[in-house]
DNA sequence: AAATACTTTCAGAAATATTTGAAAGTATAG
DNA sequence: CTATACTTTCAAATATTTCTGAAAGTATTT
């Protein structure tokens, strides 16, 4: 398969990938770009390549930032901005699941738990609410657990722990 | 908290958490909202409390039955469908992460197979493809086996997996 | 076989999310 | 200070997704 076909396969795949997972499909086939490049590259490349306009690059390029993927680079006597991402899956894992944590994990965990005070004249009704509510916040604070282990390890942690599987 | 009240919040946050994984909302609420159910629910009896027309609810419940995470039901004498969900928060878990590995591990597992096929004259640039692609392919690998250990196992081996962190 | 009680479908409407591009902003160089 | 080379912003346009509701479909009862 020839070079430029692969690639725009590969940043197709992982726009979808990102789609199907809420994440902006722009956003995500930037950071496919990005994880391909052999060296950082400026708004203008990124938008030549994947056709999208100025602001969408940036727009883009600034919530990748915001998720700590992607970091923004200065060439010597140059004025333009670069940027480039880390090219260790493993790491990308680990930030991928610390901001999903952050954003995802401890909201619902705080709903689940604020709700637990419920009462009201429906037993019955009162007593399911509780009983769900309680099995899922325990569900998830264990989730949580794990999430946070693993972001906290190292990769040999995890390849290790791969193994015991 | 109000039993109404805190039953709003729960169906609302458990929409929102939906929508940020890339699952329709009215899905994730009808699914919150037989979750909370002392008993099977009609179609009518969703419509009223979630106020979305027949139409949404019965093309959700579709994709709720899809997943396999919602089942139709029959009361003797009625002629009347009757839905219901599972309320064992770790078997929902494995049905979700059976669908999404199906839906969308698979297919990414086997784009990144299929461009490992890559050649080109940038001699450079075909093998940081090469390298990137093939370790997220590994990784991804690795991934997909752990869930499918997951999806096999049964609770118990989950619960002692987790005591092991 | 007609009426009844339901469910399903789907074209169009509405809502939401994404993208554009031009204007405004910022920093550096001359 | 002004021009230049960039980046950022954001209102409007576009695209996508979701939702509605009425019509069509199906199964049961009379």
């Amino acid at each position: 398969m020839e070079y430029s076909e692969a690639k725009q396969k590969f940043i197709h795949a992982w726009g979808t990938l990102g789609s199907n997972w809420g994440i902006n499909k722009a956003m995500a086939q930037i950071h496919a770009l990005l994880l391909l490049a052999t060296e950082p590259l400026s708004a203008e490349e990124i938008m030549d390549e994947l056709q999208m306009s100025r602001g969408n690059v940036n727009m883009n390029l600034r919530s990748l930032m915001d998720w700590g993927i992607v970091k923004k680079e200065h060439k010597v006597g140059e004025r333009k901005e670069y940027f480039s991402t880390g090219k260790d899956v493993w790491d990308l894992a680990r930030q991928v699941s610390r901001e999903r944590r952050r954003r995802e994990i401890e909201p619902i965990l705080k709903v689940l738990e604020d709700v637990q005070s419920v009462s009201g004249d429906n037993k019955k009704s009162v007593a399911e609410f509780k009983k769900v509510t309680s099995e899922l916040f325990e569900f998830s604070s264990k989730v949580d657990g794990v999430v946070e282990k693993f972001i906290k390890s190292d990769q040999n942690w995890f390849y290790k722990f791969l193994m015991k599987l």
